[in-house]
DNA sequence: GATATTGCTTGCGATACGCAAGCATGATAT
DNA sequence: ATATCATGCTTGCGTATCGCAAGCAATATC
C-alpha cells in the first residue's frame, strides 16, 4: 500500500521522486564521481547513515532513476547505475550548480566547470552523457 | 547556535537551502502563481500544515531566497516575495518541469509551456522575470 | 464595541532520522 | 576445508521532525 500523490504538479512530481535531503547527493555521486558501490556512497563527505542510504537507493530504484546491476566479479558488490531517466536530471543538476556557485562564497564547484555550464551548457551536457556511457569519471574525489 | 554545513558541494548547498519536501512548492507558488500571503500558500493543493509553512517561510527568509514585506493596506497580511536569489532559481525550476513532464504521465504541466521551456528557454526566462517584476500572474489557479 | 479574519504558536501522537551494533553472504588466505 | 575478512545491508533505540488540531494576539470590518 503506497501513499497517493499530493498533486500532479511537475515540481511536486520531482519532490516526490527525489525531494529529500539525501537522494540528490546519491545522484550527484553517480553522475559526477563515478561511484557505483554501496560503500562508495557511504564514504561521501556528507556522511549518510547506512539505513538511510539503503532506503534511498531502494526508493530511487523504485522510481526508476537508478537501477541495480549484478556484479559477476564480486557477487557481494552489486553496482548502482543511473537510468536514462536519471541521466536526464543532468540539466537540472547543472542549473543547481550554477545557482549555488553564484550564491555560495565557499562553493567547491570548479570555476571552469561552472563557466562551461553557463556558456556551453548543451555541449557540456553532451560531454557528460558520453562520459557516463563510457563509465568515465568526471571528477576525482580527494 | 546553527548547525554547520555538511559540505561545500554545490548540490549540498542547494539541498541545505531549500532541499525539503515543501520549500520548493512555496517557491513555485511565488514564481508562477503570484501567491504572496501566508494564507495563499496554505491553500495550495498539496496541503502544507500551518506550522510547517511558518517554519519554511522563516528558513527561506533566513537564506534570503524570499523576503517579507510589510503591507500598509492590511497590517495583518504581510507579503512574501522572491528575492533576486530566489528568482535566479527559475532556470532550475524550468528544468525540473521539463523532466517531470517527460516522465510523469499524469503531469499537470501545460504542454505549450513545456515546449517553450525546451526550445526557447532563454526567452521564457526573460518573460517570466519581466512578469515577476510587474507582479503579473503566469498561471491562474483553479 | 462586538465579531470576523489573518498569521501565526503550541501540544501531542505518529513518523522518520542518526547512530551503533548485529548479521548473512561471498571473497580471500592458510 | 576452514578461518578470517569484506561488503551490504537490517535491527534497535533514543531523538528530532512531522501532521493535525486547537488556541491566541493583532488587525480589520461591521
Amino acid at each position: 500500500m503506497k501513499k497517493s500523490r499530493r498533486s500532479n504538479c511537475p515540481i511536486n512530481f520531482a519532490l516526490e521522486s527525489f525531494g529529500d535531503t539525501w537522494s540528490l547527493l546519491i545522484i550527484r555521486d553517480l553522475m559526477f564521481f563515478g561511484k557505483t558501490y554501496y560503500g562508495d556512497f557511504l564514504k561521501s563527505e556528507e556522511g549518510i547513515a547506512t539505513n538511510i542510504l539503503a532506503d534511498r537507493l531502494s526508493r530511487l530504484e523504485q522510481v526508476r532513476i537508478i537501477r541495480k546491476v549484478k556484479n559477476v566479479k564480486d557477487k557481494r558488490k552489486d553496482t548502482y547505475q543511473l537510468s536514462k531517466k536519471g541521466i536526464d536530471l543532468l540539466p537540472m543538476l547543472l542549473e543547481i550548480i550554477v545557482w549555488s556557485a553564484k550564491y555560495d562564497p565557499k562553493t567547491a564547484a570548479p570555476k571552469e566547470f561552472v563557466a562551461q555550464a553557463k556558456t556551453n551548457r548543451e555541449k557540456l551536457v553532451r560531454q557528460i552523457r558520453t562520459a557516463l556511457k563510457q563509465n568515465k569519471v568526471l571528477f576525482q574525489q580527494k
